[in-house]
DNA sequence: ACCGGCTTAAACAAAG
DNA sequence: TCTTTGTTTAAGCCGG
């Protein structure tokens, strides 16, 4: 049936005036629960504290001297993240007037805490972009491992010193007992560090969870045990005592550490105000970098008309609630309530260790599909990878033009440029969603498709991003619709593909089915770019690129204004809370962790197109034909050829897997539709 | 204030 | 009859 006139009416239907009438307030959604069961892994593997363990483990049984270094390496682990940490913990201090260096891209700690500024995880989500995630955890480890330069060398250095009384003292001793003493000692590290890891998690539940207090018991249930690996969690918090003091002291602390963490929990989730928990513990102040962090804060916090731990005319501290007419009366309260006590440093300490965690996780799972890529063949490192075997133009290329009709996007194409590492993170700084952050509901930001962040770029770069965390792409339907289909060879999805298509390359999308998909198909119909061709066994979409072109304008590309927007949009306090609430509502359970993120990760891996690249401005041949009919075949963009058998092989005839191609297994079960359809969180407001 | 783009919701219809 | 696929319409939000 010719659809074409039907879809030649559609715009004119502007935007509607009346208000009211309503239905759609409802904003349901809110979902969250995500924990989709796919992606959730088992994570339980760590490569990290596997290789360093020296292949001991490997056989069966390792001799004592074998365990000892491999106990060795592991302490040495645990140290070198401890380190980390502690790194993070001093750069920290500086990081209260957020709302002063905008353009720094810093997560402030202090923020961190505020789980009340809460907007629902999911317009968390929107506001956060995951380039900007990505770019905030780069800066803050470049900035951590900076100021701990020192401070990592002293650490260092003492350890190595411990680590040769052990060994010395282990020679001597006969090797079992030894042996004994370690693995005991090992075992009391790790049993704590669970023990820490499972406190912080609660918190994490609690605190920043709370927001969706329907999915805590779900999904994040299962991380504790899951991500936690003895190795990674450690949470040096023992490794505090490190500096300069003895087992004792560091024991103390963590003990301290416990129960600070547990009560900062329990007052999260408990209303109440706070009544000074049971810190009892007296906390061997060895932070100095905290503590300093904290009074920092609280300092300056006053320049700036509101502060991040004031709002709704209470304190925000976690834990407190304490009411304050206002600003000035709430420092006086900071600096009283929160000053700088053991309490307040090991509530500080605790909230650190909450966003350190989740970077690490992040990081983690972004090297998890890494390889697995790597393993399925889709070379990320390569700047176009899958995608361009059929079809002539070499993928590279060809892009720069989208000379005429031929091919507008030269699939490949990702610029190879910003693949590569971190740039990308300069493209987008904190603060992208402005404008959801404001709406209170469905709001949404569409960034790149406006401001022609190539969304094939943005989408390599950040593409696993995407796919394990549970955070809305900043694209819109039709751009990504538009990509799921350029990416395939023929250039040519059936609905159900592009579907699929949806939920293997976006966490997002693996939940809230009825309501993308219903969008999906709306897009699909509405704009003239995607063409419908039928054939024998149903009917498969193309893409109209001329058409695509078309429908936007020009933007600037550069976009200063994007940045300018992103920038403005958000304050550091909503952003790290959508970070974290990202995180935390992301799906994916995290492994544990060893390595810190590396940037270039994730870069490259789509092909994809250019997306906006070629200027749409002039490219397009100005072949006559001037508004193809719907219906018929794209002659420009590159003949599609009408695949015979659609839906059916669905995933299997792609070439070159291209990045979530095929395999399901690669993130989450693609398949899984009908799994994650009844994922009961879906729905539920 | 208006307009256009985008998203979400929902009603319907045709096919399978 | 139910589900999927498509098409439309309506309405809200945003940014220009």
């Amino acid at each position: 049936m010719m659809v074409e006139s039907a879809s030649e009416t559609i715009r004119s239907a502007p935007a509607g005036q009346n208000g009211g009438v309503g239905s759609l307030s409802g904003q349901a959604d809110g979902g969250s629960g995500s924990g989709t069961a796919g992606t959730a892994p088992a994570a339980g593997r760590d490569g990290s504290s596997r290789d360093t363990a020296s292949g001991a483990d490997s056989n069966g049984e390792m001799s004592s001297t074998e365990l000892l270094q491999f106990q060795q390496q592991q302490a040495l682990q645990v140290a070198r993240q401890f380190l980390l940490q502690q790194a993070s913990s001093l750069n920290s201090p500086g990081n209260n007037d957020s709302k002063q260096s905008a353009s720094a891209v810093q997560v402030p700690v202090s923020v961190a805490m505020m789980p009340q500024q809460i907007l629902t995880p999911q317009q968390m989500q929107q506001i956060l972009s995951p380039p900007q995630l990505q770019a905030l955890l780069q800066q803050q480890q470049a900035l951590m491992l900076q100021q701990l330069q020192e401070y990592y060398k002293k650490q260092q250095e003492q350890l190595h010193l411990q680590i040769l009384t052990q060994q010395q003292a282990g020679k001597q001793q006969p090797k079992e007992a030894l042996g004994n003493k370690q693995l005991a000692f090992q075992q009391q590290l790790l049993q704590m560090q669970q023990l820490q890891q499972q406190h912080l998690l609660n918190l994490q539940r609690q605190g920043l969870v709370n927001l969706q207090p329907s999915q805590a018991s779900g999904p994040l249930q299962a991380l504790p045990q899951a991500a936690v690996c003895p190795t990674d969690l450690p949470q040096l918090w023992k490794g505090e005592g490190a500096p300069g003091q003895p087992a004792e002291d560091s024991v103390r602390q963590e003990g301290l550490d416990l129960a600070s963490t547990a009560a900062t929990a329990t007052s999260f989730a408990s209303p109440p105000k706070v009544s000074p928990p049971l810190s009892h513990h007296p906390l061997p102040n060895g932070q100095p970098t905290v503590l300093t962090s904290r009074r920092d804060s609280s300092s300056h916090e006053e320049t700036p008309s509101s502060h991040p731990l004031y709002g709704h005319g209470e304190c925000k501290w976690p834990g407190c609630e304490t009411l304050c007419e206002d600003l000035g009366q709430f420092i006086k309260h900071l600096n009283t309530e929160h000053a700088l006590d053991d309490r307040s440093t090991a509530q500080c300490r605790v909230q650190m260790q909450v966003v350190q965690q989740l970077e690490i996780q992040l990081a983690k799972e972004s090297e998890r599909l890494q390889a697995m890529m790597a393993h399925l063949h889709m070379r990320p490192s390569e700047p176009k990878p899958f995608s361009q075997p059929l079809n002539p133009v070499p993928g590279s290329s060809s892009f720069s033009k989208v000379t005429v009709s031929a091919d507008p996007f030269p699939d490949g194409l990702v610029h190879p440029p910003t693949s590569a590492a971190a740039p990308v993170t300069p493209l987008r700084p904190p603060g992208l969603g402005s404008a959801s952050l404001h709406s209170g509901g469905p709001a949404r930001r569409r960034s790149s498709d406006k401001f022609c962040s190539p969304i094939s770029s943005e989408l390599a770069q950040n593409h696993e991003f995407y796919k394990n965390a549970d955070v809305r792409p900043p694209f819109t339907y039709a751009s990504l619709i538009r990509q799921a289909i350029l990416e395939t060879p023929d250039r040519q999805l059936t609905l159900n593909e592009i579907y699929n298509w949806f939920t293997r390359m976006f966490a997002y999308f693996r939940r809230n089915t009825a309501t993308w998909k219903n969008a999906v198909r709306h897009n699909l119909s509405l704009h003239k770019c995607f063409v419908r061709v039928e054939n024998v066994k149903g009917a498969v979409w193309t893409v109209d690129e001329r058409e695509y072109q078309k429908r936007r304008p020009p933007k600037m590309t550069g976009s200063p204004t994007l940045v300018k927007n992103m920038i403005s949009g958000l304050s550091y306090g909503a952003l790290n809370a959508s970070y974290q609430a990202a995180l935390a509502e992301s799906s994916f359970p995290l492994l544990s962790s060893p390595g810190m993120l590396n940037p270039g990760s994730a870069s490259s891996l789509l092909p994809l197109s250019q997306d906006d690249m070629g200027a749409p401005g002039e490219p397009l041949p100005s072949n006559g034909s001037s508004s193809p009919p719907r219906l018929s075949p794209p002659q420009y963009s590159h003949q599609v050829q009408v695949k015979e058998e659609p839906a059916e092989a669905e995933e299997d005839r792609r070439p070159g897997p291209p990045l979530g191609a095929p395999n399901p297994s690669t993130v989450g079960p693609p398949e899984d539709r009908d799994l994650e359809e009844d994922l009961p969180g879906e729905d539920m407001s």
